[in-house]
DNA sequence: AAGGAAAACTTGACAGTGACAAGATAAAAT
DNA sequence: ATTTTATCTTGTCACTGTCAAGTTTTCCTT
């Protein structure tokens, strides 16, 4: 895996990267997530993607079989995060009240934060989500939902798949109405104080369940 | 606006349309609402539209500067259909609390009716959201939210944009996840029987409000 | 009714796309 | 050292959206 060739020493590409790239994978993801970004999944395209991680336009095909692929692997990572994002806001000495608001902001904040991504991980017609890599990401990801959850699940004695939608709608509903920009444009503006009432009252409601 | 022209009794196109279609704009949205349901949004292509509303590639040009102007138009339409969905819903004789049950089911219930629709509505990349008969479309729809919200927030005493948000995301939220394929697939199955269970839960806690 | 302007639709072209095939090169395995 | 395999390249294909230029019909003015 050295990122460096030992041979072709002075090849004809002067002072140019070997044949091999070392770990193209890694670089194109890296360059699709860049390009997620920029130009969105719409704009996005395999062939620039190869172009910015410096290869030819038929390399991905070896690393992944489909610009589907590509996204899955993509939103792979993103659920990762996302994950990780969800299980570092627990703490387990917060009330599941206040673990509430914690986690609700965490939720909204990484879908402020990587809207390419955010976006990505529920664009169903991107996504293989055959592919075992992808769902074992996103049930993790539930996990954290689910986890949250249980509280809600236990006080009020109402089955777990109904709170947890509850529980994932509250949070999502305004995610994705903003990344739609249907919240801050028009209609009513944003603010972060906003956001925070928004969290405060989520929180109220469901310790009244 | 007559559909066959005047003209032209016998022409070079032997038993086939005039050279101008009569109602091209109508014909291209309706086509593309065919292939909006068929392929999605991506997989969508501007000369398929043209091939299906039998005209040439080039032709939908005259009605609509891009693809983004046509998805603009569609929007708009499902927008209305929208909006029109949910003020059919509304009902003066219902209390507040049974009013958010009849509506979140037309909210969803029109999100599973027309999956395309609904995702483009919310779609922001593909829309042009400068257009103003999209924006007013939306508008009256969120009328709607608004409408519905109001008791809510003159019993609750908070903020009107607050609450509409909530009784916004409750709904959006669900429908949005669903489509995304999120739920009903893997994670907790979902039933008619879940639907109902789930509106009279959030109808519960709005009322509690 | 005649003729000129405008609108509606056509064909043709261009650069860009994802995907595939076949060849070149490097690494790994034997 | 030789063969096999993985990696990357170039070349090509059908298809895409958009623009330009030409053709046909309708509309507007007189």
């Amino acid at each position: 895996m050295n990122r460096k060739s030992r041979h072709n020493t002075e090849g004809k590409l002067s002072a140019k990267r070997p044949y091999h790239h070392g770990d193209l994978r890694r670089a194109l993801l890296d360059a699709g997530r860049e390009l997620l970004e920029e130009k969105g999944a719409d704009g996005f395209s395999l062939r620039a993607c190869a172009l910015r991680a410096g290869v030819s336009h038929a390399a991905p095909a070896h690393h992944f079989k489909d610009m589907k692929a590509l996204f899955t692997a993509l939103a792979t990572e993103a659920f990762d995060l996302f994950g990780q994002a969800l299980a570092d806001a627990r703490d387990e000495s917060l009330t599941p009240k206040q673990q509430i608001v914690t986690s609700f902001r965490a939720y909204l904040g990484f879908a402020r934060a990587h809207p390419a991504w955010f976006k990505l991980m529920f664009d169903s017609a991107r996504l293989e989500w055959h592919d075992e890599v992808l769902k074992e990401a996103g049930a993790k990801a539930y996990e954290q939902l689910s986890l949250l959850s249980k509280p809600f699940i236990d006080s009020s004695g109402k089955p777990a798949p109904l709170i947890e939608m509850l529980v994932w709608s509250l949070p999502h509903g305004v995610a994705h109405l903003e990344l739609a920009g249907q919240i801050g444009c028009d209609y009513a503006p944003i603010s972060d104080q906003w956001l925070e009432d928004y969290l405060k009252l989520t929180a109220e409601l469901l310790d009244r369940l």
